[in-house]
DNA sequence: CAGGAATCATTGGACTTCCCCACGATCTTC
DNA sequence: GAAGATCGTGGGGAAGTCCAATGATTCCTG
């Protein structure tokens, strides 16, 4: 019996899959996956990768400034500044001028980490985009930044 | 003409933010966000809509085709597919010509309901596109739809 | 300066998605 | 008929996301 013909009529499950944001999260969970694996090899998760890049580049940063820039709820930067410390590649210091604040540095490991995953990570985006022209993606990603930009100004 | 960044590039987070797999995963959560609300008066979750749309699509369905159609995992289709029918939505049947599986069609109700819901469901996206005017949208749409559709051609 | 509001890090719990395994019933193929 | 695959249904678990609450601390305001 031969599998039932692609469907490209109009129809209720045509509209939803149609809808952006459907596509947008099958995109995204596909794109998730491959970044996932990626970085896999170096024990990181796609969080853990992020809040080591956000440490890197904000210096020492409160666990709540970080989890304001990534939209990480703090619960979760709590385990995943854990697994970043017990895995040497990051620092939690009392802050003094705040002592509520912990305040996170990247160790040099965690620097050499976020090199090695920085390429891992711009490789499975490349294969993410595979499809799509260099031009192509530069236009899906300035379209993409306006559509995530627009509701939440940063 | 952005050209590859060196090893040492300066501004970690701006790199991982700016990376595509990043990007559409802020974008599916805002989208996700919108529709689950939008639908949530009609007592929906996201996936039982999906459910719901592809059985009005594919008439008498078996709940293993659906899972396929919309990678849910058969473990989780039941679930959906029980509160669809205690919501009178959908009716399982058993199918006379194969009798392991269960023949699901929507009910009139489910079709009222699943009418509401497509209605809301595309306000919730107009809402998330709202930033790009139509042409763009359109644009947006196709591209995702290729980097989707590429890797596992359906 | 005192007291209330806000913030910080942390913990707890709930929900959703996805994965592996197993079972009985049923169909297909040999 | 027998072997293997498929279907619906469960159990259990890992991971991600979100909301509520708590004790310590800081900031704001009167």
């Amino acid at each position: 019996m031969p599998k039932p013909l692609s469907p490209s009529s109009p129809s209720p499950l045509a509209h939803i899959q149609s809808l952006p944001s459907w596509l947008v999260g099958r995109v995204a969970a596909r794109g998730r996956g491959l970044v996932a694996d990626a970085i896999a090899g170096e024990g990181l998760k796609l969080m853990q990768h992020a809040v080591l890049a956000a440490t890197a580049e904000y210096g020492p940063v409160a666990q709540a400034e970080l989890g304001r820039r990534l939209a990480v709820d703090p619960k979760d930067m709590v385990g995943i500044l854990n697994h970043l410390q017990d895995a040497g590649l990051v620092l939690r210091t009392p802050d003094p001028a705040d002592r509520r604040k912990n305040a996170v540095t990247v160790t040099p490991q965690g620097e050499a980490a976020l090199a090695r995953c920085a390429a891992l990570a711009e490789a499975a985006n490349e294969q993410l985009l595979a499809p799509l022209t260099p031009g192509e993606q530069d236009v899906l990603m300035g379209l993409l930044r306006r559509v995530h930009e627009a509701p939440a100004s940063f």
